[in-house]
RNA sequence: GUGGACGUAGCUCAGCUGGUAGAGCCCCGGAUUGUGAUUCCGGCCGUCGCGGGUUCGAAUCCCGUCGUCCACCCCA
Protein backbone atom coordinates (compact mmCIF):
# COMPACT_ATOMS: atom_id res chain seq x y z
CA UNK A 1 0.00 0.00 0.00
CA UNK A 2 1.32 3.22 -0.73
CA UNK A 3 0.57 6.65 0.74
CA UNK A 4 -2.26 8.65 -1.30
CA UNK A 5 -1.00 11.39 -2.95
CA UNK A 6 -2.60 15.04 -1.75
CA UNK A 7 -3.55 17.57 -3.70
CA UNK A 8 -1.53 20.39 -4.01
CA UNK A 9 -2.48 23.44 -1.13
CA UNK A 10 -4.71 25.80 -3.16
CA UNK A 11 -5.84 23.41 -6.28
CA UNK A 12 -8.65 21.95 -6.59
CA UNK A 13 -10.98 19.65 -8.42
CA UNK A 14 -14.34 20.66 -10.28
CA UNK A 15 -16.69 17.09 -9.30
CA UNK A 16 -19.42 16.29 -11.96
CA UNK A 17 -21.65 17.44 -9.41
CA UNK A 18 -20.42 21.09 -9.85
CA UNK A 19 -20.44 20.70 -13.84
CA UNK A 20 -23.76 22.24 -14.53
CA UNK A 21 -23.04 25.41 -13.14
CA UNK A 22 -19.28 25.75 -14.56
CA UNK A 23 -20.75 24.73 -17.82
CA UNK A 24 -23.89 26.91 -17.39
CA UNK A 25 -21.67 30.15 -16.50
CA UNK A 26 -19.18 28.74 -19.64
CA UNK A 27 -22.17 28.92 -22.01
CA UNK A 28 -23.51 31.89 -21.26
CA UNK A 29 -20.32 34.09 -21.68
CA UNK A 30 -20.14 32.38 -25.15
CA UNK A 31 -23.27 33.37 -26.16
CA UNK A 32 -22.61 36.51 -25.01
CA UNK A 33 -19.28 37.20 -26.36
CA UNK A 34 -21.02 36.08 -29.65
CA UNK A 35 -23.86 38.34 -29.45
CA UNK A 36 -21.39 41.25 -29.41
CA UNK A 37 -18.51 39.66 -32.31
CA UNK A 38 -15.57 39.01 -29.49
CA UNK A 39 -13.92 36.06 -31.04
CA UNK A 40 -12.19 33.31 -28.73
CA UNK A 41 -8.55 33.55 -28.31
CA UNK A 42 -6.20 30.76 -26.94
CA UNK A 43 -2.51 31.31 -25.87
CA UNK A 44 -0.31 29.61 -23.86
CA UNK A 45 -0.17 28.77 -19.91
CA UNK A 46 3.29 29.08 -19.97
CA UNK A 47 5.49 32.23 -21.07
CA UNK A 48 8.88 34.21 -20.44
CA UNK A 49 9.36 35.33 -17.02
CA UNK A 50 10.01 38.46 -18.74
CA UNK A 51 6.35 38.79 -19.87
CA UNK A 52 4.80 39.26 -16.59
CA UNK A 53 7.59 41.84 -14.99
CA UNK A 54 7.47 44.08 -18.04
CA UNK A 55 3.09 43.91 -17.98
CA UNK A 56 2.14 43.77 -14.91
CA UNK A 57 5.04 45.70 -12.89
CA UNK A 58 8.13 44.55 -10.93
CA UNK A 59 6.95 46.06 -8.45
CA UNK A 60 3.70 44.83 -7.98
CA UNK A 61 2.56 41.98 -5.52
CA UNK A 62 1.59 39.18 -8.22
CA UNK A 63 4.92 39.78 -9.84
CA UNK A 64 7.16 40.09 -6.25
CA UNK A 65 5.87 37.38 -4.00
CA UNK A 66 2.95 35.32 -5.99
CA UNK A 67 4.08 34.03 -9.53
CA UNK A 68 4.99 30.37 -10.13
CA UNK A 69 8.24 30.97 -11.99
CA UNK A 70 11.04 28.35 -12.41
CA UNK A 71 14.26 27.88 -14.56
CA UNK A 72 13.79 25.01 -17.20
CA UNK A 73 17.07 22.61 -18.03
CA UNK A 74 19.30 26.04 -16.66
CA UNK A 75 17.97 28.03 -19.60
CA UNK A 76 14.26 28.95 -20.30
CA UNK A 77 12.36 31.34 -17.46
CA UNK A 78 9.37 30.36 -17.47
CA UNK A 79 6.22 31.36 -15.43
CA UNK A 80 2.64 29.81 -15.01
CA UNK A 81 0.23 32.98 -16.21
CA UNK A 82 -0.74 34.95 -13.45
CA UNK A 83 -3.68 36.48 -15.70
CA UNK A 84 -4.43 36.90 -19.28
CA UNK A 85 -4.06 40.10 -20.51
CA UNK A 86 -0.38 40.22 -20.59
CA UNK A 87 0.23 36.62 -22.45
CA UNK A 88 -2.57 37.88 -24.86
CA UNK A 89 -1.11 41.39 -25.83
CA UNK A 90 2.33 39.31 -26.43
CA UNK A 91 -0.27 37.07 -28.85
CA UNK A 92 -1.53 39.93 -30.87
CA UNK A 93 2.19 41.40 -31.35
CA UNK A 94 3.57 38.16 -31.86
CA UNK A 95 1.19 36.81 -34.96
CA UNK A 96 0.89 40.37 -36.29
CA UNK A 97 -2.46 40.91 -35.13
CA UNK A 98 -2.40 44.55 -35.10
CA UNK A 99 -2.18 44.91 -38.66
CA UNK A 100 -6.08 44.46 -38.35
CA UNK A 101 -5.73 47.30 -36.62
CA UNK A 102 -8.67 46.25 -34.31
CA UNK A 103 -9.49 43.09 -32.53
CA UNK A 104 -12.18 42.28 -30.19
CA UNK A 105 -11.13 38.65 -28.32
CA UNK A 106 -12.36 36.72 -24.98
CA UNK A 107 -10.46 33.81 -23.75
CA UNK A 108 -11.13 31.73 -20.96
CA UNK A 109 -8.90 28.73 -18.60
CA UNK A 110 -6.79 28.40 -15.48
CA UNK A 111 -4.54 30.99 -14.06
CA UNK A 112 -1.70 30.86 -10.92
CA UNK A 113 -0.81 32.46 -8.46
CA UNK A 114 0.65 31.55 -5.36
CA UNK A 115 -1.24 32.83 -2.36
CA UNK A 116 -2.66 31.88 1.10
CA UNK A 117 -5.40 30.27 -0.08
CA UNK A 118 -9.60 30.75 1.31
CA UNK A 119 -12.67 30.02 -0.50
CA UNK A 120 -12.86 31.58 -3.67
CA UNK A 121 -9.26 32.45 -3.64
CA UNK A 122 -6.99 29.59 -5.08
CA UNK A 123 -3.67 29.03 -6.60
CA UNK A 124 -4.77 27.90 -9.65
CA UNK A 125 -8.02 29.70 -10.42
CA UNK A 126 -10.31 30.02 -13.86
CA UNK A 127 -10.85 33.47 -15.07
CA UNK A 128 -13.05 34.22 -18.10
CA UNK A 129 -11.15 37.39 -20.35
CA UNK A 130 -12.06 40.10 -22.34
CA UNK A 131 -10.11 42.57 -24.50
CA UNK A 132 -10.33 44.73 -27.11
CA UNK A 133 -7.20 46.26 -29.02
CA UNK A 134 -7.36 49.22 -31.50
CA UNK A 135 -10.27 51.17 -29.75
CA UNK A 136 -9.47 54.62 -28.73
CA UNK A 137 -12.78 56.51 -27.37
CA UNK A 138 -14.93 55.88 -24.80
CA UNK A 139 -17.54 53.86 -26.78
CA UNK A 140 -15.84 50.67 -26.26
CA UNK A 141 -14.98 51.23 -22.68
CA UNK A 142 -18.80 51.70 -22.18
CA UNK A 143 -19.57 48.19 -24.84
CA UNK A 144 -16.80 46.25 -22.47
CA UNK A 145 -19.31 47.31 -19.27
CA UNK A 146 -22.47 46.76 -20.71
CA UNK A 147 -21.14 43.36 -22.26
CA UNK A 148 -20.02 41.98 -18.74
CA UNK A 149 -23.22 44.05 -17.03
CA UNK A 150 -24.79 41.51 -19.70
CA UNK A 151 -23.36 38.81 -18.67
CA UNK A 152 -23.72 38.77 -15.15
CA UNK A 153 -27.30 39.78 -15.54
CA UNK A 154 -27.89 36.79 -18.00
CA UNK A 155 -26.37 34.36 -15.18
CA UNK A 156 -29.10 35.64 -12.93
CA UNK A 157 -26.85 37.45 -10.73
CA UNK A 158 -28.00 40.31 -8.88
CA UNK A 159 -26.02 40.86 -6.00
CA UNK A 160 -23.20 42.79 -7.66
CA UNK A 161 -22.28 46.54 -7.40
CA UNK A 162 -20.10 48.41 -10.57
CA UNK A 163 -17.77 50.93 -9.87
CA UNK A 164 -15.66 53.02 -11.97
CA UNK A 165 -12.65 55.30 -11.73
CA UNK A 166 -10.26 57.06 -14.41
CA UNK A 167 -6.57 56.73 -13.43
CA UNK A 168 -6.04 59.43 -16.14
CA UNK A 169 -2.70 59.34 -18.77
CA UNK A 170 0.22 58.11 -17.36
CA UNK A 171 1.83 61.72 -16.98
CA UNK A 172 -1.10 62.51 -15.45
CA UNK A 173 -1.18 60.04 -12.93
CA UNK A 174 2.53 60.49 -12.51
CA UNK A 175 1.79 64.16 -11.68
CA UNK A 176 -0.40 62.91 -8.89
CA UNK A 177 1.81 60.59 -8.04
CA UNK A 178 4.19 63.37 -7.00
CA UNK A 179 1.67 65.47 -4.99
CA UNK A 180 0.37 62.59 -3.05
CA UNK A 181 3.57 61.33 -2.16
CA UNK A 182 4.11 65.16 -0.85
CA UNK A 183 1.16 64.93 1.35
CA UNK A 184 1.22 61.48 2.81
CA UNK A 185 5.07 62.17 3.70
CA UNK A 186 3.74 65.26 5.44
CA UNK A 187 1.28 62.70 7.37
CA UNK A 188 3.88 59.86 7.13
CA UNK A 189 4.18 59.41 11.12
CA UNK A 190 -0.40 58.34 10.84
CA UNK A 191 0.23 55.66 8.38
CA UNK A 192 0.43 52.01 8.95
CA UNK A 193 3.40 50.12 8.37
CA UNK A 194 2.49 48.84 5.11
CA UNK A 195 1.16 51.85 3.77
CA UNK A 196 4.43 53.51 4.72
CA UNK A 197 6.47 50.76 2.80
CA UNK A 198 4.38 51.04 -0.17
CA UNK A 199 5.07 55.32 0.22
CA UNK A 200 7.81 55.27 -2.64
CA UNK A 201 7.03 52.33 -4.20
CA UNK A 202 3.15 52.47 -5.39
CA UNK A 203 1.94 55.45 -3.22
CA UNK A 204 -1.59 55.02 -5.11
CA UNK A 205 -2.35 51.82 -3.51
CA UNK A 206 -2.41 53.22 -0.28
CA UNK A 207 -5.92 55.02 -1.38
CA UNK A 208 -7.22 51.86 -1.03
CA UNK A 209 -6.10 50.47 2.37
CA UNK A 210 -8.38 49.28 4.99
CA UNK A 211 -6.48 50.42 7.72
CA UNK A 212 -8.67 52.52 9.83
CA UNK A 213 -6.42 55.30 10.74
CA UNK A 214 -4.82 55.29 6.96
CA UNK A 215 -8.78 55.67 5.63
CA UNK A 216 -8.85 58.52 7.70
CA UNK A 217 -5.95 60.45 6.33
CA UNK A 218 -6.89 59.44 2.63
CA UNK A 219 -10.18 61.24 3.30
CA UNK A 220 -8.34 64.38 3.11
CA UNK A 221 -5.74 63.35 0.10
CA UNK A 222 -5.86 65.00 -2.86
CA UNK A 223 -8.32 63.26 -5.32
CA UNK A 224 -7.37 61.70 -8.91
CA UNK A 225 -9.98 62.81 -10.55
CA UNK A 226 -9.24 66.26 -10.01
CA UNK A 227 -5.81 65.93 -11.44
CA UNK A 228 -7.20 64.29 -14.54
CA UNK A 229 -5.41 65.74 -17.80
CA UNK A 230 -8.60 67.15 -19.69
CA UNK A 231 -8.90 64.42 -22.16
CA UNK A 232 -9.27 61.67 -19.47
CA UNK A 233 -11.54 63.53 -17.70
CA UNK A 234 -13.95 64.42 -20.88
CA UNK A 235 -13.23 60.50 -22.29
CA UNK A 236 -14.43 59.74 -18.69
CA UNK A 237 -17.09 61.78 -19.32
CA UNK A 238 -18.65 60.69 -22.22
CA UNK A 239 -18.04 56.49 -20.40
CA UNK A 240 -20.40 58.04 -17.78
CA UNK A 241 -22.78 59.41 -20.08
CA UNK A 242 -23.18 56.01 -22.24
CA UNK A 243 -23.55 54.07 -19.28
CA UNK A 244 -26.19 56.73 -18.11
CA UNK A 245 -27.35 56.41 -21.67
CA UNK A 246 -27.98 52.38 -21.58
CA UNK A 247 -29.47 52.61 -17.80
CA UNK A 248 -26.49 50.75 -15.71
CA UNK A 249 -26.21 51.98 -12.35
CA UNK A 250 -22.37 52.58 -11.41
CA UNK A 251 -20.54 54.44 -8.79
CA UNK A 252 -17.77 56.71 -9.07
CA UNK A 253 -15.34 55.48 -6.74
CA UNK A 254 -12.20 57.82 -6.73
CA UNK A 255 -10.12 55.54 -4.55
CA UNK A 256 -10.57 52.71 -7.02
CA UNK A 257 -6.81 52.17 -8.46
CA UNK A 258 -5.45 48.47 -9.67
CA UNK A 259 -3.00 46.11 -8.74
CA UNK A 260 -1.91 46.22 -12.23
CA UNK A 261 0.70 48.56 -13.58
CA UNK A 262 -0.34 48.92 -17.18
CA UNK A 263 -3.90 50.35 -16.37
CA UNK A 264 -4.58 53.92 -17.76
CA UNK A 265 -7.73 55.82 -17.54
CA UNK A 266 -10.41 53.63 -17.23
CA UNK A 267 -10.67 51.09 -14.08
CA UNK A 268 -13.46 49.25 -13.04
CA UNK A 269 -14.77 46.78 -10.78
CA UNK A 270 -17.89 44.32 -10.02
CA UNK A 271 -17.96 43.92 -6.29
CA UNK A 272 -20.95 41.51 -4.41
CA UNK A 273 -21.26 41.42 -0.51
CA UNK A 274 -21.84 37.98 -0.26
CA UNK A 275 -18.50 36.10 -0.57
CA UNK A 276 -16.57 37.80 2.09
CA UNK A 277 -13.02 39.25 1.38
CA UNK A 278 -13.39 38.08 -2.07
CA UNK A 279 -15.51 40.44 -3.07
CA UNK A 280 -14.32 41.24 -6.70
CA UNK A 281 -15.77 39.20 -9.38
CA UNK A 282 -14.99 41.02 -12.36
CA UNK A 283 -12.22 43.60 -12.83
CA UNK A 284 -10.47 45.81 -15.51
CA UNK A 285 -9.52 48.70 -17.05
CA UNK A 286 -7.85 50.39 -20.16
CA UNK A 287 -4.10 50.24 -20.82
CA UNK A 288 -3.38 52.05 -23.68
CA UNK A 289 0.47 52.01 -22.88
CA UNK A 290 1.19 47.83 -22.69
CA UNK A 291 1.40 46.97 -26.24
CA UNK A 292 4.09 49.45 -26.98
CA UNK A 293 5.77 48.46 -23.63
CA UNK A 294 6.02 45.35 -25.05
CA UNK A 295 7.19 46.27 -28.54
CA UNK A 296 4.49 46.37 -30.71
CA UNK A 297 3.14 49.41 -32.80
CA UNK A 298 1.48 51.14 -30.26
CA UNK A 299 -1.95 50.74 -29.83
CA UNK A 300 -4.81 51.49 -27.00
CA UNK A 301 -6.09 48.27 -25.54
CA UNK A 302 -9.13 47.55 -22.67
CA UNK A 303 -9.95 44.35 -21.27
CA UNK A 304 -11.28 42.79 -17.68
CA UNK A 305 -11.53 39.08 -16.45
CA UNK A 306 -13.69 37.70 -14.44
CA UNK A 307 -13.19 34.99 -11.61
CA UNK A 308 -15.03 31.55 -12.45
CA UNK A 309 -14.50 29.94 -8.84
CA UNK A 310 -15.94 33.61 -7.29
CA UNK A 311 -19.03 33.41 -9.65
CA UNK A 312 -19.64 29.74 -9.03
CA UNK A 313 -19.78 30.70 -5.74
CA UNK A 314 -21.86 33.55 -6.23
CA UNK A 315 -24.50 31.56 -8.18
CA UNK A 316 -24.78 29.21 -4.99
CA UNK A 317 -24.81 32.11 -2.71
CA UNK A 318 -27.88 33.64 -4.60
CA UNK A 319 -29.22 30.11 -4.98
CA UNK A 320 -29.23 30.30 -8.81
CA UNK A 321 -29.50 27.01 -10.04
CA UNK A 322 -27.94 25.91 -13.02
CA UNK A 323 -29.82 23.45 -15.53
CA UNK A 324 -28.91 19.77 -14.97
CA UNK A 325 -28.15 17.54 -18.09
CA UNK A 326 -30.64 14.88 -18.22
CA UNK A 327 -30.89 11.85 -20.46
CA UNK A 328 -34.25 11.57 -22.21
CA UNK A 329 -34.38 8.19 -21.83
CA UNK A 330 -33.15 4.87 -19.71
CA UNK A 331 -32.78 1.68 -21.68
CA UNK A 332 -33.63 -1.21 -18.93
CA UNK A 333 -32.72 -4.86 -20.52
CA UNK A 334 -33.81 -7.87 -18.94
CA UNK A 335 -32.25 -11.33 -20.25
CA UNK A 336 -29.97 -12.74 -22.12
CA UNK A 337 -31.07 -11.65 -25.35
CA UNK A 338 -31.80 -7.91 -24.26
CA UNK A 339 -29.01 -7.55 -23.20
CA UNK A 340 -27.37 -8.77 -26.69
CA UNK A 341 -29.81 -6.37 -28.42
CA UNK A 342 -29.69 -3.64 -26.30
CA UNK A 343 -26.19 -1.74 -27.07
CA UNK A 344 -27.37 -1.92 -30.48
CA UNK A 345 -30.69 -0.82 -30.72
CA UNK A 346 -29.64 2.12 -28.50
CA UNK A 347 -27.19 2.81 -31.56
CA UNK A 348 -29.78 2.55 -33.97
CA UNK A 349 -32.13 5.06 -32.11
CA UNK A 350 -28.83 7.44 -31.45
CA UNK A 351 -28.29 7.00 -35.77
CA UNK A 352 -31.82 7.93 -36.17
CA UNK A 353 -31.99 10.73 -33.43
CA UNK A 354 -28.62 12.91 -33.35
CA UNK A 355 -30.27 15.00 -30.11
CA UNK A 356 -31.40 12.07 -28.43
CA UNK A 357 -29.47 11.46 -24.90
CA UNK A 358 -30.20 7.38 -24.45
CA UNK A 359 -28.33 5.59 -21.18
CA UNK A 360 -28.24 1.84 -21.43
CA UNK A 361 -28.20 -0.23 -18.37
CA UNK A 362 -24.72 -1.49 -17.41
CA UNK A 363 -23.86 -4.27 -15.33
CA UNK A 364 -27.13 -6.04 -15.36
CA UNK A 365 -28.91 -5.92 -12.12
CA UNK A 366 -32.76 -6.64 -11.19
CA UNK A 367 -35.72 -5.02 -12.75
CA UNK A 368 -36.28 -3.30 -9.46
CA UNK A 369 -31.88 -2.42 -9.89
CA UNK A 370 -32.73 -0.81 -12.96
CA UNK A 371 -35.48 1.11 -12.53
CA UNK A 372 -33.66 2.89 -9.88
CA UNK A 373 -30.81 4.00 -11.77
CA UNK A 374 -33.16 4.71 -14.19
CA UNK A 375 -34.91 7.17 -11.29
CA UNK A 376 -31.63 8.37 -10.39
CA UNK A 377 -30.49 9.25 -13.79
CA UNK A 378 -32.62 11.43 -14.12
CA UNK A 379 -33.95 10.37 -17.45
CA UNK A 380 -37.72 11.14 -18.04
CA UNK A 381 -38.23 7.90 -19.35
CA UNK A 382 -37.20 4.08 -19.14
CA UNK A 383 -37.66 2.00 -22.41
CA UNK A 384 -37.83 -1.36 -21.03
CA UNK A 385 -36.38 -4.21 -23.32
CA UNK A 386 -36.81 -7.63 -21.71
CA UNK A 387 -36.69 -10.97 -23.69
CA UNK A 388 -40.70 -10.83 -23.78
CA UNK A 389 -39.95 -7.85 -25.44
CA UNK A 390 -37.76 -8.72 -27.92
CA UNK A 391 -39.49 -11.81 -28.77
CA UNK A 392 -42.45 -9.87 -29.66
CA UNK A 393 -40.89 -6.97 -31.20
CA UNK A 394 -41.61 -4.00 -28.96
CA UNK A 395 -39.92 -1.97 -26.61
CA UNK A 396 -42.13 -0.71 -23.38
CA UNK A 397 -42.08 3.15 -22.70
CA UNK A 398 -42.59 4.41 -19.31
CA UNK A 399 -43.21 8.37 -18.14
CA UNK A 400 -40.59 8.36 -15.32
CA UNK A 401 -41.54 12.22 -14.21
CA UNK A 402 -45.64 12.53 -15.46
CA UNK A 403 -48.44 10.58 -15.38
CA UNK A 404 -48.54 9.13 -19.00
CA UNK A 405 -49.73 5.28 -18.70
CA UNK A 406 -47.24 2.79 -19.93
CA UNK A 407 -47.39 2.16 -23.61
CA UNK A 408 -45.88 -0.55 -26.33
CA UNK A 409 -44.45 0.28 -29.49
CA UNK A 410 -42.46 -1.79 -32.58
CA UNK A 411 -39.05 -1.86 -32.35
CA UNK A 412 -38.96 -0.10 -36.19
CA UNK A 413 -41.45 2.82 -34.95
CA UNK A 414 -39.33 3.67 -31.46
CA UNK A 415 -37.33 5.93 -33.18
CA UNK A 416 -40.31 7.83 -35.01
CA UNK A 417 -42.05 7.65 -31.00
CA UNK A 418 -38.94 9.02 -29.53
CA UNK A 419 -39.04 11.65 -31.93
CA UNK A 420 -42.23 12.86 -30.77
CA UNK A 421 -42.49 12.81 -27.37
CA UNK A 422 -38.77 14.63 -26.67
CA UNK A 423 -39.09 17.09 -29.85
CA UNK A 424 -36.44 15.80 -32.18
C1' G B 1 3.65 36.63 4.10
C1' U B 2 0.94 37.93 9.45
C1' G B 3 -2.84 36.63 13.19
C1' G B 4 -6.82 33.19 14.51
C1' A B 5 -10.41 28.86 14.27
C1' C B 6 -10.90 24.01 12.76
C1' G B 7 -9.36 18.76 10.76
C1' U B 8 -13.61 11.83 13.40
C1' A B 9 -16.85 7.00 7.70
C1' G B 10 -18.08 9.43 0.46
C1' C B 11 -21.22 13.83 2.91
C1' U B 12 -23.20 16.48 7.60
C1' C B 13 -21.81 15.80 12.36
C1' A B 14 -21.88 13.37 17.84
C1' G B 15 -18.13 11.37 21.06
C1' C B 16 -18.88 14.59 28.87
C1' U B 17 -13.64 15.57 33.08
C1' G B 18 -8.02 10.40 28.70
C1' G B 19 -10.07 3.67 28.88
C1' U B 20 -8.55 1.28 21.87
C1' A B 21 -15.32 4.84 17.84
C1' G B 22 -21.19 6.21 16.78
C1' A B 23 -25.80 8.65 14.24
C1' G B 24 -28.26 10.54 9.94
C1' C B 25 -27.72 10.89 4.68
C1' C B 26 -25.46 8.31 0.53
C1' C B 27 -24.30 3.48 -1.42
C1' C B 28 -25.39 -2.06 -1.81
C1' G B 29 -28.97 -6.13 -0.99
C1' G B 30 -33.87 -7.88 0.46
C1' A B 31 -39.58 -7.40 1.60
C1' U B 32 -42.42 -14.39 -3.39
C1' U B 33 -41.36 -14.65 -9.19
C1' G B 34 -40.68 -8.24 -14.67
C1' U B 35 -41.38 -1.94 -13.01
C1' G B 36 -38.38 3.76 -9.91
C1' A B 37 -38.52 8.54 -5.80
C1' U B 38 -42.27 6.32 0.18
C1' U B 39 -41.96 2.56 4.28
C1' C B 40 -39.65 -1.67 6.70
C1' C B 41 -35.34 -5.08 7.35
C1' G B 42 -30.25 -6.08 6.65
C1' G B 43 -25.23 -4.85 4.94
C1' C B 44 -20.60 -2.09 3.43
C1' C B 45 -17.45 1.86 4.84
C1' G B 46 -12.88 4.54 9.36
C1' U B 47 -4.69 2.98 10.80
C1' C B 48 -10.30 9.56 14.48
C1' G B 49 -5.29 14.56 8.59
C1' C B 50 0.02 13.01 9.32
C1' G B 51 4.48 12.52 12.70
C1' G B 52 6.36 12.62 17.52
C1' G B 53 5.68 13.14 22.97
C1' U B 54 3.15 12.48 28.00
C1' U B 55 0.50 8.06 30.08
C1' C B 56 -0.54 1.39 32.18
C1' G B 57 -3.77 3.41 28.28
C1' A B 58 -5.16 9.21 23.68
C1' A B 59 -9.92 10.61 18.73
C1' U B 60 -9.73 13.05 23.57
C1' C B 61 -3.59 16.34 26.78
C1' C B 62 1.32 18.59 24.64
C1' C B 63 4.65 19.74 20.39
C1' G B 64 5.54 19.74 15.26
C1' U B 65 3.71 19.33 10.35
C1' C B 66 0.16 19.35 6.32
C1' G B 67 -4.60 21.01 4.84
C1' U B 68 -9.19 23.85 5.02
C1' C B 69 -11.66 28.16 6.63
C1' C B 70 -11.87 33.54 8.70
C1' A B 71 -9.49 38.33 8.97
C1' C B 72 -5.24 41.07 7.27
C1' C B 73 -2.60 41.34 2.78
C1' C B 74 -3.64 40.80 -2.25
C1' C B 75 -6.92 40.24 -6.07
C1' A B 76 -10.48 37.33 -10.12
Amino acid sequence: MSKIIEPLRGVHDVLPAQIPAWQFLERTARDVFAAYGYEEFRVPIIEQTPLFKRSIGDFTDIVEKEMFSFVDRGEDHITLRPEATAGIARAVISNGLLRESRLKVWCMGPMFRRERPQAGRYRQFHQIDCEAFGFEGPDVDAEMILLSARLLRSLGLTRVKLLINSLGTPAARAAYRERLIEYFTAHEAALDEDSRRRLQGNPLRILDSKHPQTQRLVAGAPQLLESLDAESRAHFAALCGHLDAAGIAYHVEPHLVRGLDYYTRTVFEWTTDLLGAQSTVCAGGRYDGLIAQLGGTPTPGIGWAMGQERIVLLLEAQGVAAPRERPHLYLVLAGERAEREGLRLAETLRDALPGLKLQVNLGGGSFKTQFKRADRSGAAYAAILGDEEAARGVVALKDLRGEAPQEECPVERIGERLGVLFGL
